[in-house]
DNA sequence: TCTTGACTTAGAGTTAACTTTAACTGTTAG
DNA sequence: CTAACAGTTAAAGTTAACTCTAAGTCAAGA
């Protein structure tokens, strides 16, 4: 149960501090807490948390669907369907966006045997 | 050798003429041509050419970077080297992109999969 | 006690890539 | 001839996602 100042969780998951309130702000990290002092300390929770927003920013969703996406997460198994449903339909669009970058890496290839 | 006017440009290679007149502002198409109205002639030349900046930006390549890439692609043969130098770089970071893009998939498949 | 340094906030500024607006021009159908 | 239409420009506006600034707080070391 090791707790992080916004130094080292910023060192751990590679995000600036000024991102990480940022996405505080936005609603992203809503279980981060702060102590006496008023400064933020993060659990191995949302480090795991942010590193799956990383994974679905990566991938292509707006802070305004992962947004959406925690905020079904954070009502538990009440909305695990509608959560879960979203997550099928990123899943189709990462496959789709690989099976694109496969296609563009053969065209960046043609391009360079081309030789021109 | 037929010639699109940007209605038909747009229509061919799925962006609006907004974006089209704003890639030539920005220096990435130089040779569309003009008709005596003043008014856009896109040749299938033009039309490759986009197809490729599209390909390069779906893949993250800045407008910027395009469009210095698009220079030397304009001093012909004698930026061969650069140029392809250029894309040989790409198409690693492509290649480490689609990597990513495997792993993402796979941590979100485990996320439909956790079933909580 | 003083100062240094790491934090805090609200809010302003930045960047890339469009996207729209306003005012205008030339072509075409009735 | 004229109205509608498809285009033109320069410049302003928009959006997402940061990124930074200014002013302030708190704790720890010399």
């Amino acid at each position: 149960m090791s707790l992080y100042t916004i130094a080292q969780a910023s060192e751990e998951v590679d995000l600036t501090p000024y991102t990480l309130r940022y996405y505080e702000k936005e609603g992203l990290l809503p279980n981060v807490i702060k102590d006496s002092a008023g400064r933020r300390k993060y659990h191995d929770d949302d480090l795991q948390r942010i590193g799956f927003i990383k994974c679905l920013k990566g991938t292509g969703m707006s802070l305004k669907q992962i947004k959406e996406y925690g905020d079904l997460y954070e009502q538990g198994k009440a909305k695990f369907k509608e959560r879960n449903a979203m997550l099928e339909k990123h899943r189709e669009k990462i496959l789709q966006e690989i099976k694109t970058q496969k296609k563009y890496l053969k065209m960046v290839e043609a391009k360079i045997e081309m030789k021109i």
